[in-house]
DNA sequence: CGGCCGATCCACT
DNA sequence: GTGGATCGGCCGA
């Protein structure tokens, strides 16, 4: 069915993880959970800029088993446990050595949206898939996923679209639930498909 | 080894 | 608008 064209790895190894958040913004995200597919459009996302981030779980260096993903190789998944409860999923930019990365804090429902109603235990809503922890139930990802191979493996992974998002419609601002990162909270790192341009965008996936 | 708390969500008021 | 769910990572003792 879905099988678009991958991201090259070359997309995930630069080294401006803003700009890899802003260009995510309109690309696809497949998972394949036991030969289910379902796909969704990413329409919200967070860059955390690596060692010097106060935001970042890597903030100051800081290497251990659960940091130790981002350091690796960008093109990766970087899923971990929010709040006991929710994974959150990150696609690992940069070099190895470099732990940047950028959290997909919301996706447009695309292919599979009856499994995703299943997933959730109700109906799929015109604006359903905003917020990370439901990012990753309606893919059906969690931290066992992590480090999973977003250019070779066959789980999760990140495909090219026709789709441009005007750059006058993307609202950028300060990245969520990080006040603890004092100045670094306010930093304009989190980039969003505005609201009318969502509508549309929508309104074109209901023609398909 | 104990305790705290987080890149959250949802049901309920 | 608010609180409860729920648990691994991390830090300090």
């Amino acid at each position: 069915m879905i099988q678009g064209t991958r991201l090259p790895l070359s997309f995930y190894t630069r080294g401006d993880v803003l700009t890899i958040s802003r260009e995510l913004l309109g690309k696809r995200i497949v998972t394949d959970k036991d030969g289910i597919v379902v796909s969704g459009i990413i329409t919200e996302t967070e860059a955390y800029n690596g060692a010097i981030d106060k935001a970042s779980h890597a903030y100051g260096d800081r290497r251990t088993k659960r940091t130790e993903t981002m350091y690796q190789e960008g093109g990766i998944a970087y899923i971990y446990l929010c709040y006991g409860i929710h994974s959150l999923f990150n696609v690992v930019t940069n070099v190895a050595g470099l732990p940047h990365a950028v959290l997909i804090r919301a996706i447009m429902p695309e292919h599979g949206k009856e499994v995703m109603a299943d997933r959730i235990g109700r109906n799929i809503t015109d604006k359903e898939g905003q917020g990370p922890g439901k990012v990753t139930k309606l893919l059906a990802l969690n931290f066992t996923d992590d480090k999973e191979d977003l250019i070779n493996g066959n789980r999760v992974w990140i495909e090219e679209t026709n789709i441009m998002i005007p750059e006058d419609t993307i609202e950028v601002t300060s990245r969520i639930g990080v006040d603890y990162a004092q100045e670094d909270a306010l930093l304009p790192y989190r980039f969003v498909i505005g609201m009318k341009y969502y509508d549309t965008l929508r309104d074109q996936q209901k023609d398909l």
